[in-house]
RNA sequence: GGGAUCGUAGUUCAGUUGGUUAGAACGCCGGCCUGUCAAGCCGGAGGUCGCGAGUUCGAGUCUCGUCGGUCCCGCCA
C-alpha cells in the first residue's frame, strides 16, 4: 500500500504537477480501451484518476480488471484538466491524477445493489448491506452532521460548567412510562435488571449529591411499537441543574440549542424563543408540538354554526375550523381522503364550505343563510377561492384531529418550509392524564414532575386540574426536548406517588431510594432531555429516524444486518435459570 | 393489538379479463473502443413470481393463511 499524501476530495490546481498517492474505493470505472478513467472516492470526497497506456509503468491489462468498490492504493501526478474536460459538478474537478503505479488492496464482489443513491434498492436490503448504503454520500452527510451535533454539545455545556457524568446501563425496572427492556442476572436468578428508558433518577440524585450541573449523551431504551421517527434504542442529551427554575432552564437550553444550530447549520434562532402554554396549543393548533412555520390557526366556531340550520353541530361541545387560502380548487375525492385520516383521529366526519364568487358553495354550505355567511366571511377574512374546513365534536377530539388535517394541508401545500426553523416552547401541563380503563390517574410527564406552586391545593380536590412545571421544546412539529422542575419535597412526592395509584409500600418498593434520598437535603432542580436523534433529523433535513443512525433497526425492532434479536444456546439461558415457554 | 401498502432476474420495475416460451432498464460476464465523468457500441448468461394451502382444465394474476419491509392508529411518563 502507498501510504496516503491526500485524501480524494482535497485536491485542486494549486496540487498540479506534485506527485501524490491516494487510497479509496474505486466508484467508477469508464473504460476506453487505451485509456481508463477511475473516480476514486473516500468520505472526503471523489478524485478522477487516468490511467494512460502510454504513461503508466505497469501492464495495462491490470487495469481492465478493475471493478466498482475495489479498495485500491495509487501514485501519480497531479494534472491540470483542460478548459474542455474540467467537471463543474466535482469538487476536485479541476484536476486528474495521471497514475504511474497502482495496487489492488482488495477486491469487492459484485453489490448485491447498486450504490448511486437511496433509492436504487428497497430499504430492506440497504440495512442488510448497511455497510454498503453507508458509503453513499447522503448517509455520511448526515452522520457528520451528528458527529457536529454531538461535539457543539459537549463544547457549549462543558464551556457553561456542566459536568459529563456517566449513569448505568443496568439499573433496576421502574414502574410507570414505557415498557422495560430487561436483563437477566446470571448471579440472581429470578432477578433483573432494566436497560434505562432514560437516567432520570440518576440525574435526580446527582443533583442531590451537589453536581449541580451535569449532562450527558446517552442511550436509552424504550420496548415500545416503533414509527419513522422512533427507534427502540435512541439517544438523548440528558441534562440537570440545580437552584434553578423555569427560566434558568429555559436561558440556558435556548442558548445551548442557538449554539448547535448555529455552528452545525449556521442559522441563527430567536433570542427569546416563543411561549405557548399546553392548552393555547391544543386549541389553537391542535397539537402539544405546534408547528408554527405556518399560520392556519383553529378558531372557535361554535357561535356562528350554532346559528345555522346545520343541526349536527347544533347538539355538539366544540366547533372549530380553520381557512385554507385558495383551497377551494380541492376535489371531492382529495377532501374525501382528508376524511378517512381524520376518522383515524376519533373525528366523525368533515365539514366543509368553499367560497366562491362571493358565497358559500358546494360542503353545508347550503345550512348557512346570506346575513350568517357575511358575519363568518368577515369574521374569518375568507377570500373568494379558500376553503373553511370544519370538525364538531367533543373538544379534545376537535382540535386534535384539526390539528392533524392541518398538518396534512401545510404538507400539501408545501407550506412547511425544512429550511425554516422555528423554536417554541410548551409550557403548563396538566399534571395527570386520566386513564378511563384502569380508572385512575397517570403522571403526564412523569412522576418526579412538580406541581405549579399554586396548583398544590388542587392535587387533593381537583388533581385532573392541576397543572405541572413540566415544558416541552418543540420545533417545526417535532418535541425536540421535555422536561421539568422536579419535585425536591418528600411530602409531596409521596402525595403524587399514591394520586398515581401507587400504595405506600409500591412507591418505597419502587422509588424507595430516590424518596429517602430527598430527605437528605435535596437542592430544588430540574431539567430536561433533547431527543438528540430527533434534533439531528431536523438539522440533516430528513423525516425518517434511521437516516441519521448508523445502525438503525427496522419498525419490528430487528437488525437485518446482525440479525438481532436471536436465539441463543441453551447453556447460557440454563446459566441465567431460565427456561423458554412452549 | 389493529389498519393500509409493498414483495416478480443481482437491483429497480412492467406483466391486460386467469391462457402459449414471464419482459425492460441498470448491474454482471465476454468483445470493440485514447478524453470520459450515469461514457458509448455489439453479444451473452441470469427466474422456487416471498412461503404454504385453496379455487380452476389452467394462477405471477383470484381466495385464505403465513413471513418480511414501510407508513399510520393504539402504545411510547
Amino acid at each position: 500500500m502507498f501510504k496516503r499524501t491526500h485524501t480524494c476530495g482535497e485536491l485542486d490546481r494549486s496540487f498540479v504537477d506534485e506527485i501524490v498517492k491516494l487510497n479509496g474505493w474505486v466508484n467508477t470505472v469508464r473504460l476506453h480501451g487505451k485509456i481508463v478513467f477511475v473516480d476514486l472516492r473516500d468520505r472526503y470526497g471523489k478524485t478522477q484518476l487516468v490511467f494512460d497506456e502510454n504513461s503508466f509503468s505497469e501492464d495495462f491489462g491490470k487495469i481492465k480488471k478493475l471493478s466498482i468498490e475495489d479498495v485500491i492504493s495509487i501514485k501519480g501526478f497531479v494534472n491540470n484538466r483542460d478548459d474542455s474536460s474540467i467537471n463543474p459538478d466535482m469538487k476536485t474537478g479541476n484536476i486528474e491524477i495521471i497514475v504511474s503505479e497502482f495496487i489492488i488492496l482488495n477486491e469487492s464482489s459484485p453489490l448485491p445493489f447498486v450504490l448511486s443513491d437511496r433509492s436504487s434498492a428497497e430499504e430492506q436490503f440497504r440495512l442488510k448491506y448497511r455497510y454498503l448504503e453507508l458509503r453513499i454520500e447522503e448517509l455520511q452527510k448526515n452522520l457528520m452532521f451528528r458527529h457536529d451535533t454531538y461535539q457543539a454539545t459537549r463544547d457549549y455545556l462543558s464551556k457553561n460548567n456542566f459536568l459529563e457524568i456517566e449513569t448505568p446501563i443496568l439499573m433496576k425496572s421502574t414502574p410507570e412510562g414505557a415498557r422495560d427492556y430487561l436483563v437477566p442476572s446470571r448471579l440472581h436468578h429470578g432477578k433483573f435488571y432494566a436497560l434505562p428508558q432514560s437516567p432520570q433518577i440518576y440525574k435526580q440524585i446527582l443533583m442531590i449529591s451537589g453536581y449541580d450541573r451535569y449532562f450527558q449523551i446517552v442511550k436509552c431504551f424504550r420496548d415500545e411499537d416503533l414509527r419513522a421517527d422512533r427507534q427502540p434504542e435512541f439517544t438523548q442529551i440528558d441534562i440537570e441543574m440545580s437552584f434553578v427554575d423555569e427560566e434558568d432552564i429555559f436561558s440556558n437550553m435556548e442558548d445551548l440549542t442557538r449554539a448547535i444550530f448555529s455552528t452545525v447549520k449556521g442559522i441563527e434562532l430567536p433570542n427569546p424563543f416563543p411561549r405557548i402554554t399546553y392548552r393555547d396549543a391544543m386549541e389553537l393548533y391542535g397539537s402539544d408540538k405546534p408547528d408554527t412555520r405556518y399560520d392556519m390557526k383553529l378558531i372557535d366556531l361554535k357561535l356562528f354554526t350554532d346559528k345555522s340550520e346545520f343541526n349536527a353541530f347544533s347538539s355538539v361541545e366544540s366547533v372549530r375550523g380553520f381557512v385554507v387560502k385558495t383551497g377551494a380548487k380541492y376535489s371531492r375525492k382529495f377532501i374525501d381522503e382528508l376524511t378517512e385520516e381524520l376518522k383515524k383521529h376519533k373525528a366523525k366526519g368533515l365539514a366543509w364550505i368553499k367560497y366562491q364568487e362571493g358565497k358559500f358553495i358546494g360542503g353545508i354550505s347550503k345550512f348557512f343563510s346570506e346575513s350568517l355567511q357575511v358575519e363568518i366571511v368577515e369574521y374569518l377574512k375568507i377570500n373568494d377561492g379558500d376553503i373553511l374546513f370544519m370538525v364538531g365534536d367533543s373538544n379534545d377530539i376537535v382540535c386534535k384531529s384539526l390539528g392533524k388535517l392541518r398538518n396534512l394541508i401545510a404538507e400539501k401545500e408545501g407550506l412547511a418550509n425544512k429550511n425554516n426553523y422555528k423554536p417554541i416552547w410548551v409550557t403548563e401541563f396538566p399534571m395527570f392524564d386520566y386513564d378511563e380503563e384502569n380508572k385512575r390517574f397517570i403522571a403526564m410527564h412523569h412522576p418526579f414532575t412538580a406541581p405549579r406552586e399554586e396548583d398544590i391545593d388542587k392535587l387533593d380536590n381537583s388533581p385532573a386540574m392541576a397543572l405541572s412545571r413540566g415544558y416541552d421544546l418543540t420545533m417545526n412539529g417535532h418535541e425536540i426536548a421535555g422536561g421539568s422542575i422536579r419535585i425536591h419535597s418528600p411530602k409531596i412526592q409521596k402525595k403524587i406517588f399514591s394520586l398515581l395509584g401507587l400504595s405506600h409500600e409500591q412507591a418505597v418498593e419502587k422509588f424507595g431510594f430516590l424518596v429517602e434520598a430527598l430527605q437528605y437535603g435535596a437542592p430544588p432542580h430540574g431539567g430536561i432531555a433533547f431527543g438528540f436523534d430527533r434534533l439531528v433529523m431536523l438539522l440533516a433535513g430528513t423525516e425518517n429516524i434511521r437516516d441519521v443512525i448508523a445502525f438503525p433497526k427496522t419498525t419490528s425492532a430487528t437488525s437485518l444486518m446482525d440479525e438481532s434479536p436471536n436465539y441463543v444456546d441453551g447453556s447460557q439461558l440454563d446459566e441465567l435459570g431460565l427456561s423458554l415457554k412452549g
